[in-house]
DNA sequence: ATCCGCATGTAAGTGGTTACATGATTCG
DNA sequence: CGAATCATGTAACCACTTACATGCGGAT
């Protein structure tokens, strides 16, 4: 909830807008699939964003009649809302304070049995495992990119690179913790 | 914000309790030195969340009369705290979802001229850089720990050992755009 | 003399999450 | 025939951050 986020969720809501104007549920679809592995957001806030880049005329919407569904209210971006992207394409991140619920849980274990410790470093190496073969197929879904011709395509792949090498640096770790334990029982 | 951030944050005060009783003011530094590298947390929220514990019978306080300074109140843990701690200690953690603002910029870097692009890369490359050395320092100011017979100082260490991994796997893949961007001068 | 660290809190502002609310279409 | 998806939002709750508030002691 740090103040930041909020800015983020907007710059980014303004960079998917950049690529192609979109409905909120654009969006929400937008942050399921192509941006699960960088950014969360849930569905009020991203209306509330929305609401609030138009309200400021960052944007400016467009309804379209649904053929046989709901009516599409259509975001598209405006040339201030293009600025504000670029600004803060360019800018330095502050940096982001960590927040791991995992390696706390590590960091205080020792009033746990091995068998615990175990069973939790376990579930954990199952879960990294299942999440960098998400992305890994995602990553096979998608076509190869020329980092000069295609530069977005290229830097988006890369974005995708850099979580499964993430999971692949943790995975790594848990089983040297795993074989830091060795064979006792306890 | 989320609901469950809440939770972590009362378990690790609890953690801490657990290894020492401490007052308000020596959370707040446990924070900033011993878990910055996988938690953070602002002193309004530590003193309401301890408020709480007490109100909830997971921990008692002391008020020690400062010599020659204000006085302290100490938090005890409390048997049904250890309870929670431990609970918590061996539960699963839901995957927690990922909020990453710097590789949102690259996943929208395309709007960046190459020389934009360089910059954020070396600035993030510099606070990587920067990142992993203090965690390494405070690796080195730590004894050596057995698995075996120290295993709560082994663990902590070993929390260290995460971040300084992550942060190297993050600076190699930084090298790689950087390398995959060419030397083109725009 | 001033700033920093120790030490404890409270109040106000802001935003995130969850649940509520509605209604049509498509798929099994 | 029920469940899921499309599609849009609102309201209530809750917690995090920032700023406010106070006061002593030691260092520069």
């Amino acid at each position: 909830m740090r103040f930041d986020d909020f800015v983020v969720l907007a710059r980014i809501i303004l960079g998917f807008l950049a690529i192609s104007p979109m409905s909120g549920y654009d969006l929400i679809r937008a942050f399921r699939t192509s941006a699960a592995h960088f950014w969360s957001a849930d569905k009020a806030q991203i209306y509330r964003t929305l609401a609030r880049l138009v309200a400021d005329g960052h944007a400016r919407t467009e309804v379209v009649p649904g053929t046989g569904a709901p009516d599409r209210v259509v975001h598209h971006l405006e040339a201030s809302g293009r600025d504000l992207l670029i600004e803060w394409l360019a800018s330095d991140q502050k940096p982001q304070a960590e927040r791991d619920a995992f390696t706390a849980q590590i960091f205080f274990a020792e009033s746990l049995t091995t068998g615990e410790l175990r069973g939790i470093l376990d579930a954990r190496r199952a879960a990294a495992v299942d999440a960098r073969d998400a992305l890994r197929a995602v990553e096979r879904s998608l076509p190869n990119a020329d980092p000069t011709t295609q530069r977005g395509a290229w830097l988006r792949r890369k974005t995708l690179e850099q979580g499964i090498r993430a999971h692949e640096a943790h995975i790594e770790w848990l089983d040297d913790i795993r074989t830091g334990l060795g064979d006792a029982a306890t």
